[in-house]
RNA sequence: GGGGCUGUAGCUCAUCUUGGUUAGAGUGCAGGUCUGUCACACCGGAGGUCGCGGGUUCGAGCCCCGUCAGCCCCGCCA
């Protein structure tokens, strides 16, 4: 990917080798890259010179540039960094290489200086067809020169011209970058802190930000009423490959808005992102709300691109005598499940290995039925009246899949059921975006365990106008005005409305059992704020990585990252994290118990 | 905190089933031949703490226990 046309050239260099075409055939060149591969026919030595936009081939031929610069091309080392002076020369016709950007020319070297000669890498970065790539430890181990591999350099290329189509877009709607703290006052709620002792404080802690929210509600009541960041965020919880303890999110905030606003302008940037990634895609989203959403995918973050709708199955088992649906049923549970068509073609062991996933998202089982011609099959068939095959509505050769129980147990395991059906039936289409808006949340949701209130979203979030009176009344019944962006299955963003009323943020400080003396010792800085003329406002913030790992095609992260963590967030190729020196820690007031300490 | 997979030459992997000769291949690397290659070709060559520690055994890359690291997943991620 050519990045620029212009000012390419420097002091040491005229172009980018890999910006060359036929068309500046007949120019002078001088380059500066990386030796990509070498060819020595014994009197010709041809060198692959590579360089962020590519890689062109150096031909070195001794009767031009004679014996003492051909031996320097024979033997500079692969990674070395070369300056080459030469001239672009179209190439024979039968030694054009088709597969190559800049396979119609070749530059024919009058001079090769070894500027940064290379020790053998300890990695490649050049690969032949179907070499496999090294372990993710080795390229994490030697980031610098994974870095050089082609695909990476495309990809942090593509994540800069997505950051910036951000920020040209925001500008052009008139938000204001600004930047926030990244010394921040700790907050014991939701995900876990990265603490930063203080030298000056004995015994007090910064955070790393786990998200700009506060600063930007400030913000707004600051009056900058279009706010952006590109914000990085830090979470101290374990890593999954679309899980990174540092993050980067396009933070957004704005005054005067409902959500409608938020869910508009996101839209549009969606937009635009995703045509600077090479796809045309259609706003408005589809909308879901989260009831829905729940009832029919048994998800917040449904995946779209295949079907496999739950529906409920309850009366069909009321009457019945099978054993776990009607227990699940008398304690007010309900029996739910999806068809899945021409499902009778899965194997046993394939349905048994849907179970165990049902079983280990908390399901007692899975009940499986077929329709084999007019019957149906399954362990559960005997239980079944008459009426129950039209009730069920199964096509021959389907399967049907049932889990029983309160929704908040079926929920999470037939979504399990649903997405591996759809890998195993190979129902996930290639190519297919599906944008969808889950709305309505619910403001709580109950601690299984406890009992007790949480916040679904976060403790700002404002409550739908309709329900503000359920707060009082029936507060899990109340929704809020939040909204996640989610495509194909995978969250992409998040945001809401916020409180901006400081005595509707005590009310719900109290339901989720923050108190009027820890509410102010948390979060008083913004308590006052919104005390002293607040806007109106929401926002959003969508995961800066999570879309580029998308746009670049890429399996995990750590292929959009420059320098990720592993999955025990360590950086593997400078060794953090590291001990600290007694005489630091000393100044920090920090003892660490019972471990050794370095004292270089 | 829990589950799974992996760890053998610089790199990617075999060998392991059933413990027993000198642990192999490709690639890379060093050397040699070669003036139109582009996975250059050809020749012969060097290269091993079988992740680490302990145990069982006459004998362990292989079996057992522990441990470390990487990856995937659950919990967690307001």
């Amino acid at each position: 990917m050519t990045t620029t046309k212009t000012n390419e050239a420097t002091t040491l260099r005229s172009r980018r080798c890999g910006s060359l075409r036929v068309t500046d055939a007949g120019s002078a060149v001088r380059l500066g890259g990386w030796i990509h591969g070498k060819r020595n026919l014994g009197g010709l030595v041809f060198l692959d010179l590579r360089d962020r936009d590519g890689i062109v081939q150096v031909s070195v031929d001794p009767a031009l540039v004679g014996d003492a610069v051909r031996d320097t091309a024979a033997t500079v080392g692969k990674e070395s960094v070369v300056l080459v002076e030469g001239d672009v020369v179209r190439r024979p016709p039968d030694g054009v290489n088709r597969e190559m950007a800049t396979g119609e020319i070749e530059v024919k070297a009058r001079s090769v200086r070894v500027v940064g000669p290379a020790v053998t890498p300890a990695i490649p970065v050049a690969r032949a067809k179907g070499e496999a790539l090294p372990s993710e430890e080795q390229r994490l181990r030697y980031r610098y020169l994974d870095l050089r591999r082609p695909e990476l350099q495309h990809n942090m290329i593509l994540r800069h011209r997505l950051l910036q189509t951000a920020r040209r877009f925001l500008t052009s709607e008139g938000y204001l970058e600004i930047e926030t703290p990244i010394l921040t006052k700790p907050t014991p709620e939701g995900a876990r802190d990265y603490i930063v002792p203080s030298r000056l404080h004995k015994g007090e802690f910064y955070a790393l930000p786990q998200s700009p929210q506060l600063y930007k509600q400030l913000l707004m009541v600051s009056g900058f009423d279009r706010y952006f960041q590109i914000a990085r965020c830090f979470r101290d919880e374990d890593l999954r490959a679309e899980r990174q303890p540092e993050f980067t999110q396009i933070d957004i905030e704005a005054s005067f808005v409902e959500a409608a606003d938020i869910i508009r302008l996101t839209e549009a940037l969606f937009v635009e992102l995703w045509r600077e990634g090479g796809r045309e895609i259609a706003a408005p989203f589809e909308r879901l709300r989260y009831a829905d959403a729940m009832e029919r995918y048994g998800s917040d973050r449904p995946d779209l691109r295949y079907a496999l709708e739950l529906f409920d199955a309850t009366d069909v088992f009321a009457a019945t005598e099978l054993g776990i649906a009607r227990s699940a049923i008398a304690a007010g549970g309900r029996v739910r499940g999806m068809r899945v068509p021409n499902g009778a073609t899965l194997s046993r062991k394939q349905v048994d290995e849907l179970e165990s996933l049902a079983k280990g998202a908390g399901a007692g089982g899975l009940l499986r039925l077929k329709r084999e011609g007019s019957e149906l099959t399954g362990p559960p068939a005997k239980f079944l009246d008459a009426g129950a095959r039209e009730r069920l509505a199964l096509a021959d050769g389907d399967l049907a899949l049932f889990a029983a129980g309160p929704d908040r147990i079926t929920n999470p395991a037939l979504d399990r059921v649903r997405q591996d059906v759809a890998r195993v039936m190979r129902l996930v289409p290639d190519g297919v975006l599906r944008f969808l808006w889950v709305t309505d949340f619910p403001m709580f949701e109950c601690d299984a365990a406890t009992g007790a209130l949480g916040p679904t979203h976060h403790p700002f979030t404002a409550p739908h106008p309709d329900d503000a009176a359920l707060l009082d009344t029936d507060p899990l019944r109340a929704r809020a005005q939040a909204y996640d962006v989610v495509l194909n299955g995978m969250e992409m963003g998040g945001g809401s409305i916020r409180i901006h009323d400081p005595e509707m943020q005590r009310r719900v400080f109290a339901l989720i059992g923050i108190d009027e003396e820890t509410a102010q010792r948390r979060f008083g800085f913004l308590l006052e704020g919104l005390r002293s003329g607040a806007p109106p406002h929401g926002g959003i913030a969508m995961g800066v990585d999570r879309i580029a790992m998308l746009l670049a095609g890429a399996g995990s992260l750590r292929d959009v990252i420059a320098f990720p963590k592993t999955t025990t967030a360590s950086a593997l190729f400078e060794g953090a994290p590291s001990p600290v020196p007694e005489a630091d820690l000393r100044a920090l007031h920090v003892r660490i118990d019972g471990a050794a300490t370095v004292t270089s």
